[in-house]
DNA sequence: TTTATTTACGAAACCGGTTTCGTGATTAGA
DNA sequence: TCTAATCACGAAACCGGTTTCGTAAATAAA
């Protein structure tokens, strides 16, 4: 086995060269206080040695750790690993290092990763909430220890920090405007989750459209997906066995919207004709799904960007403070075959 | 602006319980040489005051960071979204952190994440090399300084240590064997790259298979995509377009299959009537496009964690050598309505 | 030419933990 | 009862950088 080679030490360098130590970090940090020439040697031999500073170190003294942690309910998911894409881009761009946690949806989970972050180990946050997170007590504890938060997709209102989000209400409006546009009278909304901010906004524009369409609400429209796959797709069944043309669905999210494709194919219903689908969708199958499925579809990868720049931002000026706003990218409504063209 | 808050620090532990730091040290590391008593004293306050120890002065002395660094070449793929999910989970029992970095398919890039690695920042790493990459000296350095490395999916056999695959050569030759007992007499094989691992291993899968089949190999029935959307689509388009019947398609990777559908679609030729279709793929979605997509389905997961587990052990027995050894977890292939039933 | 700055660097404190080693008090062994 | 071992804890070094502050030499200003 290969023994840990006692590193490279900036002490060492220094040795080398007949420096003393705060002579080579000055040096390494190009400041106006260490000769041309000198500043020349010591990268020098930085190069020949191939030395590269302990992180960790540097952290403990700046108490600044140049990362970034990311907190999101789950990866297999387009819209998340387009997100996660953005934000790597910028920490990559920037000099930031992206530490990933999945909170599983689970709020317990949630607040542990969040706690650990009050140790210092990061200089901010983004994160998109878990389903089951309601309080917010966890965020408070850390952004009183001065650490930046950024949310991004599924915020909280109450929080007072900046929100990059997409138009959930209005695009939710338009796809079921759509729907009802399409010929559809009686529309289903997917949802898996009553408290997300997103669902709720989405749910809000749903129920506006239906309003100024002179539409009814009914409660029992709505179908809330919990985590247990067979349990919900046995409701979905059951609630389009009943259908009868004009039906339409929103899925609120992208997962929901496989599930009605295979009930549609076990209940031989047929899309559009006798069932339109709307999904909120990044998945780039969309289009090649039978039929094409109409997507809402969110700029995630712009969204994870746009977070992670503002983050960066408050964490370089530490005067520069993260105003509770929202930042709204908007979706595009994306007409294909699974409704009626 | 918030201040930061001169953090919790052990001294000050210290002081209010009139103990020496080390005292609180060891006794939050459940020291054999800490009384009971003195132990409760510790953690009732350290529950009180919610002191969590900074992670980089820990990392610093112990040498030790508790974070694995992960790179792929990108992570809007259904494969590395699910490994992540597998490598994540292992890492969150464990109480290891994960770093993310996207090495988007660039070798400069690539080596500079595994150069910052030199630093001591990761206790270990887990890689699936970009597409560019063809050299390992920078795995090389970074081995010489003893960092554990587990290679998944896409590999380099030259480098000495485990690697986590699927069986690559199998599940190509199987896959065209499928095409050509589905009456393929031709099969066009979809790469994106002819220097790694996977691409070299399932092209010789389908060479054997050709072989084993008296069908004869051909150059240009290999169809080798470079990052240029456009420019491949148009390849694709060309080949197709003088396609006969008993052509066959075996996508080497998840992203080269829409594109077949697409151009299936603005050729108007009919899967599988016209063109039989099999791609290596995780995406769910598979099972819905139109028609329904014949995959090699690769355990993602379950190669993440496998990868993920191993170099977790290997960080902790610092005498446990990590062997020049393959895992391999295998693919299965999941007929549908892509080629023939 | 004398004094005031500026330049270029070094010594040492510091960040916040961990670990080694030493020691007085207590307990066990003879 | 006296010595040896054990227990429970503290002082201080240490990890590897960064930063403050002090200073000799060089340069500029008077």
């Amino acid at each position: 086995m290969k023994e840990k080679i006692n590193n490279l030490t900036i002490k060492m360098l220094a040795r080398q060269l007949g420096l003393s130590v705060s002579t080579i970090s000055k040096a390494m940090s190009d400041s106006h206080e260490i000769s041309a020439s000198t500043k020349q040697r010591v990268n020098e031999l930085v190069q020949k040695l191939n030395y590269v500073p302990n992180p960790y170190a540097s952290s403990l003294r700046t108490r600044s750790s140049k990362t970034i942690g990311v907190v999101i309910p789950e990866v297999a998911d387009s819209f998340f690993a387009q997100a996660i894409n953005g934000i790597e881009s910028v920490a990559q761009e920037n000099g930031y290092h992206v530490l990933i946690y999945l909170s599983h949806e689970n709020f317990e989970k949630e607040k542990k990763i969040l706690k650990d972050f009050e140790s210092g180990r990061v200089d901010g946050v983004l994160i998109s909430v878990a389903k089951e997170t309601i309080q917010h007590c966890h965020i408070d504890a850390l952004m009183d220890k001065a650490v930046p938060i950024v949310f991004f997709d599924r915020v909280m209102d109450e929080v007072t920090t900046a929100k990059i989000i997409t138009n959930d209400y209005e695009s939710a409006r338009l796809a079921t405007e759509h729907l009802i546009k399409k010929g559809c009278t009686k529309i289903l909304f997917l949802s898996f989750s009553h408290t997300l901010s997103i669902t709720c906004k989405r749910l809000a524009g749903y129920k506006k459209a239906l309003l100024d369409n002179h539409l009814k609400y009914a409660d029992n429209n709505i179908l809330t997906f919990s985590n247990d796959a067979k349990k919900d797709y046995l409701l979905l069944l059951k609630k389009l066995k009943s259908a009868n043309k004009g039906v339409g669905i929103l899925a609120s999210v992208e997962k929901l919207a496989l599930p009605i494709y295979q009930a549609c194919e076990d209940l031989q219903l047929s899309i559009p004709q006798d069932i339109q689908v709307i999904s909120f969708s990044n998945s780039d199958s969309a289009a090649f799904l039978h039929p094409p499925l109409t997507t809402i579809t969110q700029p995630a990868f712009e969204i994870g960007k746009t977070a992670a720049s503002l983050l960066v931002k408050a964490i370089r000026r530490r005067n520069f403070e993260l105003r509770n706003e929202e930042i709204i990218v908007p979706s595009t409504l994306v007409v294909r075959k699974s409704t009626i063209g």
